[in-house]
DNA sequence: AAATAAACGAGACGGTACGTCGAGTCTTGGG
DNA sequence: CCCAAGACTCGACGTACCGTCTCGTTTATTT
């Protein structure tokens, strides 16, 4: 589990923002210089010139800590352009997506959550933080093109989501092939392919 | 790197097929019994009532124990019904798939090639072994109905492969939610919608 | 080589009397009950109640931990009474230096410096921290005595102190054949016969 | 304990002279090169050419390999002058000894004698194959004075034989400091000093 | 200013599992 | 029946990290 929030109101030392960064830093170079299975919590604690107690203090495990490093380094914005095509709205949702995901951290979130099981609180975490809100982006440019008439009112959203979002992890994830722009758009055409009116 | 074969051509005392059953019987029961991260050599060892050794000998590591645990309880033929509709071949390879991977070896193997670094060993073994002769399977049903004039004769095959597949895989690994067999031919009609003539 | 001192100066939690203690009692109990040979660190960590680590924190092997035990348990002062006699002076030297080496513990202590190089460093440990101060001590005695022209002036006295220590070792640790106190009283006056003026 | 005989009268390979001799060859060699500590029954039979099972049928373990070693290797006369002096007599007695227990094979045979245990069959083996002889040769040196009138008849034997005995092993064993030659005649002459007429 | 209180670095602690080594045994085929 | 080869079970090795636990110290807020 998630460890307890610390709130600080009365009185002792505040927590140090110094540590905290230099605990994500050395967590981000270790995790590129040799991987996220040679990743010990002692070697973040020595290379960030920290304890390991305050490592734990704010983080449960390196699941967490990955989470969170995770989370800093991908706080963008989804953003939902109406003037522009379902395709280019969908191929830049996708290059967001694919150019965080293929990125070290992005990849080692993906892998966690691959390895948890069904009801990990990790893995939920990283639903309604990252994957929800990019999915519900895809699901409201998918909502005004119906509105607007251009594609069939009878798909099935969620099915076409799977269709734009699967190829992408699978891709990544699977066959460790990053997927390039053009990949992006061909599927993005094909995929409208089957559902325009 | 994966161990090397030991040839038993002069000489020397057997390997022991018992303990070999013994072993790979062990890993599965224990992977089902707690899952893959709590899943220990000494544990696998004890089980089987084998020496540790006698594990490293055969297996580098548990990654190999485990590639070898997967292909050897999958090792079911690709069948490819000349008289089927696309979609009823389409579906039964996805099925069969699906059921595959969904189990707790299949979840386990397929979270080891995520974790697994670009140019691993273990995922080659595991795409030559196992994904390329399914996705084989899929070019072929294509390309009959290409050649029959069912599908279009301009679409990227691997990319219409991807739109089959990659769902597939996500939905099972990162959504945890076993595509059902509805979903699956959901799934097989729309990307067909795309594509057919 | 023998483990590094480790101060406490500054921070860190302190080293634990508790497990120290705990260690070498387990020692001391498992040599007794077993044996040097069947001595394994496991089981002195098992029995201590300790992590193995604990133990080759502070020892680096099977042999300093010995030792230690060794000292801890042998640490009496070597006493020469300028009133007693020569003969009861080396009685007394050499009868509590056979109590202490044909204990479980000496005997072990001896039968490693038996098996240690020509340069090891346990063995130097033992002759400076055990060995040499009796030796001392015996030469001591014997200065007096040729000081009051009891002994004669030209003996070797290195030669002499070999004769009346050489006995008493090998007769523990080749013979097996602990000396009594008369054999000690037999040696001294065997030895006085040949050098007395 | 020590292997059963194997007879060899009804038949079957008989034992080969040629991985015998390899064996001890081995033996001794790796003893010299790495020391007792290092040495084990896979590296002899290996250097040897010779499989494991060859040494194990014919020696229970590495102690009573290095046994039959040091036996084949110190199989000299116990010879005794009559016309020499006792001087000479015991000079020669102990330079010999002291040759062959300073050597490696030597060293590492005395040193598993005081590892072993007060009834092991191992350091009996060692005494009445070699011990015995050479301090039956030193008594009969001493009889044969005694019977002369050189030597007092009141003198316990085995007492001035452990005067004689005791500092070589002890300046081998503990001190690692080989006896010379004339370290071995002032120590005759030093114990003939007390017993003469 | 003093007292309180929490966070900090350091590093020792009990554990678990690692991957390796060697012991002594067993099982082949071949001499 | 011996032998070389080599796989077997078993037990211990010494190492790496885990997550927890003291320490003495530092940095705030509260009295």
């Amino acid at each position: 589990m998630r460890k307890k929030e610390h709130s600080h109101e009365q009185g002792g030392r505040p927590r140090s923002e110094l540590s905290t960064v230099a605990i994500l830093k050395a967590t981000i170079e270790l995790l590129e210089e040799n991987g996220y299975s040679a990743l010990s919590i002692e070697a973040i604690a020595a290379r960030a010139g920290v304890g390991k107690t305050t490592i734990y203090r704010w983080w449960s495990n390196k699941e967490y800590l990955l989470l969170d490093v995770f989370l800093r380094v991908t706080q963008s914005e989804v953003q939902f352009k109406e003037h522009a095509s379902i395709q280019q709205n969908f191929s830049q949702l996708l290059i967001s997506l694919t150019n965080v995901l293929s990125s070290t951290v992005g990849r080692t979130m993906l892998s966690i959550v691959a390895q948890s099981g069904p009801d990990s609180e990790i893995a939920n975490k990283f639903y309604s933080s990252y994957l929800q809100p990019r999915r519900h982006g895809g699901k409201k440019i998918l909502e005004s093109a119906i509105t607007k008439g251009e594609i069939r009112n009878n798909v099935i959203l969620d099915l076409v989501l799977d269709m734009l979002f699967g190829p992408i992890y699978f891709r990544i994830l699977v066959y460790k092939d990053n997927p390039s722009v053009e990949y992006i758009e061909s599927l993005v055409d094909q995929v409208l392919e089957g559902i325009t009116t």
